[in-house]
DNA sequence: AGCGCTCGCGAAAGCGCTTTCGAACGGCGG
DNA sequence: CCGCCGTTCGAAAGCGCTTTCGCGAGCGCT
């Protein structure tokens, strides 16, 4: 489909200000060897005729977009989308443009959307989401990002791990923990674990947590029960079934992420086993709507949107000789889904 | 930040084949006019080369990006990013870009987003969520995207309407009128509605739906107590406060999305109401977790992703003389908000 | 053999912008 | 009054790609 030609371009406004596409150029981009008053009256002028420039003629010279990529397992999961606002909304307020790509928690895609991103050439890329302890295609993506960086990109990442990015790091260990504390001071002592992929570096430190937690209270951790299986809605409800056969006694079941407990919720509501009464129920992320679930989730709030904006104005700080860190909050939020252990 | 020249160009890629650049782009293109054993060779080197062609050079010189721009009220309301969900999912398969703006229901930041994208050079622009009654936003907005299908860009929007785009269509009223009929086989008499800016088209029809049914089942509709607030979770708190200081009889509520119809759960916990031996609520969209509130939600179920897919698939299809439409099914789904109305 | 075709390919002209390099100008000291 | 410098601006060279235009070769035809 043929385009007929831009409909304004910078040569225009230069023309119209009466000076040449150089000083043109150079007052737009606020550059310096153009006299004030000059500048004014091609900005005002721009303005006026309501000129936009073409990114791509501009990335093309200029050699970075001014686009930020997000790469995200799914969009539709309530942790990402609550992170994904974030970075939007700042991205909105820098007049960045935001390119969302789908994971889908899966390695290889995962790398294939970068190759994609790079190629792009956008200035920013923040991974949102568990990396992978798959050694081999981490390898692979970071050798890509590694060039990335060299050539001037910036990264951030959120919640996993990488050598010289920007990172926001939850606390999952801590957050873990203190959940496991709270079950463990309403008196619980037979807790299970349902977990996604624990090759999902977020699935390993939050377990971490557990079993630290439960360790420090003097329970002996090799017999934890930890159901695995996918880090969904779905797989909280397969994990459940898991324990209710394989460990019936259980009087808590700590899920590693919001949607994992709402499996769980589900499926002791098929099973009609009363929450918190007979059974109490943990989650992690505190997602929006944690709070409107039947019964109230108790969970650890991380504070998401935060997250990913300050992932997107870490990334556009001018880069420093040390990657940063910022470490985000969490705080145990006590709803209606746990409660005293039953008294057997 | 200056970034060393590309990594590889098309240019590279020909010399290594032997063939001109000219010669080189066409087969890549699959334009014809080159031996299909030549093209096969520069494909075979561009493969092993691993080259992968600068999207905006490719942009600038060409007309149109490959890129689709998706404009939402704001990405972390489930029911955008359920529909976002789709449309990335579309895009990945065909390897586009997807780039998410932000109007936050706000026309004049709709317009900016528009214009944004449209200096983009986007091939294909989706506007997602209502659009406003207010006659003269929505004339801007329309020059705007007039001219950005008239130099042949693709539009498609969901859920509103728009002379001249393709459209996927919920039915707003035929919904609104099932769920309330489903009420009123309940028993309700004193229904009211939770509704949001009465100038979003959306909510303009799902009223009207609700208003057709109450007529058709000779309910004076003059009398109907609609409160009016953000269409959000806390509007839906706030509604739900109005109607019941102002109308304390009413015996079921019509929230006219899921997010407000949880705004009003909430509110109505707060007040100790029981749902819904005293108050049936209702609301509108199933999103994904309706199903997992307290009281899980009596909704209209629309198929939200897959809105999403249809949109961007019917807008990469060829042009059409005349626009699609695309009307999408919707399903009462009862859960337990709602039930018989109480025998006063 | 000569003519006009078609077919396959390459040279070159942009697409709209940034940036380098050099020109013009005015002010200054010598 | 001349030369030098700093400042302000413009001409032009790309950035990497697509596309128009034209050339030359090979074909069938008369």
């Amino acid at each position: 489909m043929p385009r007929p030609r831009s409909r304004l371009r910078l040569a225009d406004v230069a023309e119209r200000a009466g000076v040449s596409l150089t000083t043109a150029s150079r007052a737009l981009a606020g550059r310096d060897g153009v006299r004030e008053e000059v500048a004014e009256r091609v900005r005002r002028i721009s303005r006026e005729l309501g000129y936009v420039a073409n990114p791509h003629a501009r990335t093309l010279a200029g050699g970075t977009a001014s686009t930020v990529g997000l790469i995200v397992h799914q969009i539709d999961d309530p942790y990402f989308s609550e992170i994904a606002g974030g970075v939007v909304q700042v991205a909105g307020e820098r007049n960045l443009i935001v390119q969302i790509c789908h994971s889908g928690r899966n390695p290889r895609n995962e790398l294939r959307q970068v190759r994609h991103l790079v190629a792009q050439r956008v200035g920013v890329i923040i991974i949102a989401g568990s990396g992978y302890v798959d050694p081999r295609m981490e390898a692979e993506a970071k050798a890509e990002l590694s060039v990335f960086q060299d050539t001037g990109g910036r990264l951030a990442v959120i919640g996993r791990h990488f050598l010289n990015a920007d990172a926001v790091r939850p606390d999952n260990k801590g957050g873990a923990e203190t959940i496991t504390g709270h079950l463990l001071s309403l008196g619980h002592r037979r807790i299970a674990v349902a977990a996604g992929d624990l090759l999902l570096s977020t699935v390993a430190d939050r377990l971490a947590g557990v079993v630290a937690a439960l360790e420090r209270a003097g329970l002996s951790s090799p017999e934890l029960p930890v159901a695995q299986a996918e880090f969904t809605r779905d797989g909280g409800r397969v994990a459940a079934e898991r324990i209710l056969r394989d460990h019936p006694d259980t009087t808590a079941i700590v899920a590693l992420n919001d949607a994992m407990a709402i499996g769980v919720l589900s499926a002791l509501r098929a099973h009609r086993v009363p929450v918190p009464h007979r059974m109490s129920v943990a989650g992690f992320d505190d997602v929006s709507f944690a709070a409107d679930l039947a019964p109230g989730l108790t969970t650890v709030r991380l504070p998401l949107a935060e997250m990913g904006r300050q992932a997107l104005s870490m990334a556009l700080r001018p880069p420093a000789a040390r990657p940063r860190r910022k470490s985000t909050g969490h705080a145990l939020v006590v709803r209606d889904s746990t409660g005293p252990a039953p008294s057997q």
